[in-house]
DNA sequence: GCCGGCTATTTTGCATTCATTTTTTGTCCC
DNA sequence: GGGACAAAAAATGAATGCAAAATAGCCGGC
C-alpha cells in the first residue's frame, strides 16, 4: 500500500525499515565536514556579531564550491547560530538581551529536567564522580581559580545531563549551549565575589538533592541555580565595565 | 579591527549590527517554501516510516530543481524529522520506542518549564481563557468526544507555552511536538477510560497550581502529567490491538 | 558640500551539468 | 533453477552557469 503525494500521485516507495540508528553521519560528505567546521568556527566566536559573511569568501577559504557551503549555512540557520536574510546573505545571529534571557531559561529548563531524570537512573558511582568534581571545584573556588572553577562547574552540569540517559535531551542541550557559548562573557559570570559564594552553596544543595535522588527537589534547585546564573550574566552584560574588555 | 579566518587571512567584514529580529523569513525564498511544505508533509505522516524519498521525484512533484530541495532536506535532517544516509538518500526518520520515550520526556521538561515561567507572567485574562478551554474540554470528556477533547487539550498546553513568553522555548517545543506528531497514535492515547479520567484530574491540578501561580508546583504537576501521557502512549504502542487500525 | 537618482558590479538564488557511488538487472556458470 | 559476477541504469554529491536582486559607485542637481 503506497502513499502518494497530493496533486501529483507520485508514489513513495515504502522500503523495509532497517534499524539504522545514527545521530550524525555528517563526517563523510563534504557538506557535513563543512558544517562541522563552520559550526565550531561560529560557536567559538571567531566571527563578529552581525558580520556579513560573503559566500564567495567562505568558498575560497574552504576550497569548495558554493553548493555544499549553502547547505551547511541552511543547517546553521536552522540551529539558530546564524540568520539568512533573503537575497542578502548570511549573518552571525545577533543575540539581544531578551534572546539571552530566553536561552538561559530554556537551558535552565533542560538542566532541571536532566536533574529530575538523573535521579531515576543515576548510579552511586556516578554520584561519587560528581562529588569528586564538586570537591575539585571547591578547591578552585578557594584558590580563586576562575578558569578551573568554571571548567569543573561545566563538567558537573554535563555529568548531570549524561546521567539523565536521554540522548535527545543531550543534543538539545548541546545545541542551546552552543548558541550561548558564542557570547563570550561566560567566563566572567562569577566575577562577583558574592555570586560566586552563592553558586557554591547552590551546588551543595544540588549535590544533596542528587544524593537523596530527590528528583522534584533537584529540579527546583537546578532551575533556581541557572536562573541566578542568568541574572548574573545579564547584569554583567548591562554593566560590563567590571569585566574584561568587550572586544579585543 | 577585523577578524580573519585561520590559514587564509580572509577578512570578515564587520558590518554594523542592525537589530533585525525575525525568526522565520523563509516564506520568501523558494527553498523556504519547499521547507515549509515538506515539513508539514512529513509531520502529517504522509510518508511511511523509513520510506526512501528519491530527490528526483520530489523535484518533479514540487516543480523545482534539486538544489533548493536538497537545502530543505538538510534542514529537515537537522530538525530530526528525516535522516540522510550518505550517498543513499533521505529517509523518514524511524523512531524507536526509546526515541519516543526520550522525546516525551523532553516535551515534559519543556512544558514543565513553560508552566514555571508562565506563573511569573500570566495574566488573569489568560488564566480565564485557559479555564474556558478546560471546561470545554471537560464537556468533550463527558460526551466521550475524543477528537474535541484532544483539540482542547492541545490548545491548553499551547496556551501555557504561550504564557511563558519565551519564543525560544516556543519554537523548541514546536520542533519536538512535530517530531512526535509524526507518530499517529497520538489521538489514541486517551482510549483507555481510566487514563482519560486520570488526565482530567491532572488537568484540574494544573489549573489549580496555575491559578495560585505556584510555579514550582505547576512544574511538577505538568511533568508528571506528561510522564503519564508517555506511559500511556508507550503502552499503546506495545499493544496496539485496542486502538484504530494502524494504516488506513 | 551634501543629497538623490542612475548605472555598473557584486552577490545571491536556482537550474543545469559533471563525477561517483549505489542499485538494479541481465547473464553466465554451477 | 539459483546464486554470483558484471555491466548498465539511476541516484546522490558537488561544481558551474545563468538570471535576478542588492550593493556600490558615479554623476548631476540643489
Amino acid at each position: 500500500m503506497k502513499s502518494t503525494i497530493p496533486d501529483t500521485g507520485v508514489p513513495i516507495t515504502p522500503s523495509p525499515g532497517n534499524g539504522d540508528r545514527q545521530e550524525n553521519r555528517h563526517e563523510a560528505s563534504l557538506h557535513g565536514e563543512i558544517l562541522l567546521r563552520l559550526r565550531d568556527y561560529v560557536v567559538e566566536g571567531n566571527i563578529p556579531e552581525g558580520a556579513r559573511v560573503p559566500e564567495r569568501q567562505l568558498c575560497e577559504m574552504l576550497g569548495i564550491s558554493r553548493t555544499p557551503l549553502r547547505e551547511a549555512l541552511k543547517v546553521l540557520a536552522a540551529e539558530g547560530l546564524i540568520e539568512l536574510l533573503p537575497n542578502r546573505g548570511a549573518r552571525v545571529r545577533q543575540l539581544s538581551q531578551r534572546d539571552l534571557e530566553e536561552l538561559f531559561d530554556v537551558m535552565a529548563g533542560l538542566e532541571s529536567l536532566a536533574g529530575r531524570l538523573a535521579c531515576e537512573a543515576i548510579t552511586d558511582a556516578e554520584i561519587t564522580a560528581i562529588e569528586q568534581l564538586h570537591y575539585e571545584m571547591y578547591g578552585h573556588y578557594l584558590h580563586r581559580d576562575m578558569h578551573g572553577y568554571f571548567q569543573a562547574n561545566q563538567r558537573i552540569h554535563e555529568s548531570i545531563v549524561d546521567a539523565a540517559r536521554n540522548d535527545t535531551l543531550k543534543s538539545a542541550y548541546a545545541n542551546f549551549a552552543g548558541r550561548i557559548r558564542r557570547v563570550r562573557y561566560s567566563a566572567n559570570f562569577a566575577r562577583k565575589r558574592q555570586r560566586w559564594a552563592e553558586a557554591m552553596r547552590e551546588h551543595e544543595a544540588i549535590l544533596d538533592a542528587l544524593r537523596r535522588r530527590a528528583g522534584s527537589e533537584l529540579s527546583d534547585v537546578l532551575f533556581q541555580h541557572l536562573r541566578n546564573k542568568r541574572t548574573a550574566a545579564i547584569e554583567h552584560l548591562t554593566e560590563p565595565q567590571e569585566g574584561a574588555p568587550a572586544s579585543p
